[in-house]
DNA sequence: ATTAAAATTTAGTCTTGCCTAAAAAACAGG
DNA sequence: CCTGTTTTTTAGGCAAGACTAAATTTTAAT
C-alpha cells in the first residue's frame, strides 16, 4: 500500500499516515520501508481480521435484533467494533447464531479468523447474457444502498446482464421483477456469485 | 462536589480534575467556582442521566442476552455506554422490553430521563427484627458480587435482620435458605426495600 | 487573629494524533 | 541520464488529557 492511497481512503493527510505507519511498525503490525510503501504483517492481518469480525457481527446484530436497515449500520458498527471484550464478541456471535455474512454480503471471520472467500464478480466484468446472485456490494454509502432498495435489489436477488454498452460501460440488467438500466458506477459496485 | 473527591473517585489527580472542570463549565455542563467546588448544571444532569441510561441498559443486555453474570458486566458496559446513537439505545431498550432495573437493582432512566426513586435502606440502618427485599447493592466489584452469589443472595431475596452487634456493626441475617453472619462492610452495601 | 496544614489551582511538561509547509526521494518523459 | 513532477517524509506546531511540582487559597487549631 502506498502512503497516499491510505491517506485518501482515510480522510487524513499523508504526513499523518507516515507517523502512524511508524507506530504500527514498532508494534509489529506492519512492515514499513520509507518511500517504498507498507504492508501488514501476519500479526497485523490477524488483528485487522478480528476488528472486521467485530464490525460485521455488530452489523448483523443491528439489522437482525434492532431493526436497523442495511444502510444505517455502518457508522454505528464503526464505533462498536472498537469495544474490547473477547467474551462479548463470542457471545454476540452465539446470539446471532454464528452468521457467515454481514448485511452487505461480506463474509464474517470466525473466532480463529477464518472466513469464506467466495469468488464474486462485478456486473461490469460479466459477459453479456451471464447471470448470478447478488452476493455483495462494494460501496456501502447510504445513498447507494437506498438506491438499491428503491429498485428492489437486495442480497440474493438474481440478476442477468442483458446488454453492456461499450461506450460508457453502462448496462441493462434484469431481475425477477423488472429490467433496469444502470451506470458503470453502479455496475462496478454490484458483486455477483456467477451461476 | 470537591475537586479532591472527584479525583479520588476517578483514579486521577486533582489538577487534572481542575482542568476538566473548566472545560465542563465552558460547555455548560457544570457550575464551577475556583476553590469552592462544583456541581452539575441541569444540562449536565440530563447528559449524565442519558449515559447512566445507556450503561444500565447495556448491563441488562449483557446479562439477559449474552449470558454474562452480574459481576462481569460493569467494565464492558463502561465501554459501551459511550457509543453515540440515539436509535441504537432506544432500539436496545425495546429489545430488552423496557426494563426498569439493571442487574444490580439500580433504576434505568427512560428516554426522557425519568426513573423510579425507590427508598432503599442499607441493612446496617435497619432496626433489629425488620425485614425487606434486596433491591440494590452499593459496591459492584466482582469480589463482592461473587461473595453474594456464594451465599445465594440475589436481588429479590428476602432478608431479615436478626441481630445487630453494636460493637463492630456486624450482624446476623436470615434469608429463606439460611442464617448468615455478615460484617458491617457487607451490611452497608446491601440495600433493602423495607417491608 | 494567626499560622500551619490541607485543599486547590497554576505553571510547565509529556504523549498522542493530527496538521501545514518545506525538504528529500522516486519517477517519468524527453 | 537528466530534470521537472509527484510522492513521501521531515520538521515544527497545535489541542487534548494527563501528570509533577510550585504557588495560592481555604480551613482549622491554638
Amino acid at each position: 500500500m502506498s502512503t497516499n492511497d491510505i491517506a485518501g481512503g482515510m480522510n487524513t493527510k499523508a504526513s499523518s499516515v507516515t507517523d502512524m505507519l511508524k507506530k504500527l511498525a514498532d508494534k509489529n503490525l506492519a512492515e514499513y520501508i520509507p518511500y517504498k510503501g507498507t504492508r501488514l504483517t501476519q500479526n497485523g492481518i490477524n488483528c485487522a481480521t478480528q476488528i472486521i469480525r467485530k464490525h460485521r457481527l455488530w452489523e448483523v446484530f443491528l439489522v437482525e435484533k434492532l431493526d436497523f436497515s442495511w444502510d444505517e449500520v455502518h457508522e454505528v458498527a464503526e464505533q462498536l467494533e472498537h469495544i474490547q471484550s473477547r467474551k462479548l464478541i463470542d457471545e454476540l456471535d452465539k446470539l446471532l447464531n454464528f452468521p457467515k455474512y454481514d448485511p452487505h454480503g461480506d463474509p464474517i471471520p470466525d473466532a480463529q479468523g477464518n472466513y469464506e472467500k467466495t469468488v464474486k464478480t462485478a456486473i461490469s466484468q460479466l459477459e453479456k447474457g451471464q447471470s448470478g446472485i447478488l452476493a455483495g456490494v462494494h460501496d456501502t454509502s447510504t445513498r447507494f444502498l437506498q438506491y438499491l432498495d428503491k429498485h428492489q435489489i437486495e442480497l440474493g436477488t438474481q440478476i442477468q446482464l442483458l446488454e453492456l454498452e461499450a461506450f460508457d460501460g453502462s448496462c441493462l440488467i434484469k431481475t425477477d421483477l423488472k429490467e433496469l438500466h444502470i451506470s458503470k458506477t453502479i455496475a462496478d459496485n454490484l458483486y455477483l456469485k456467477v451461476l
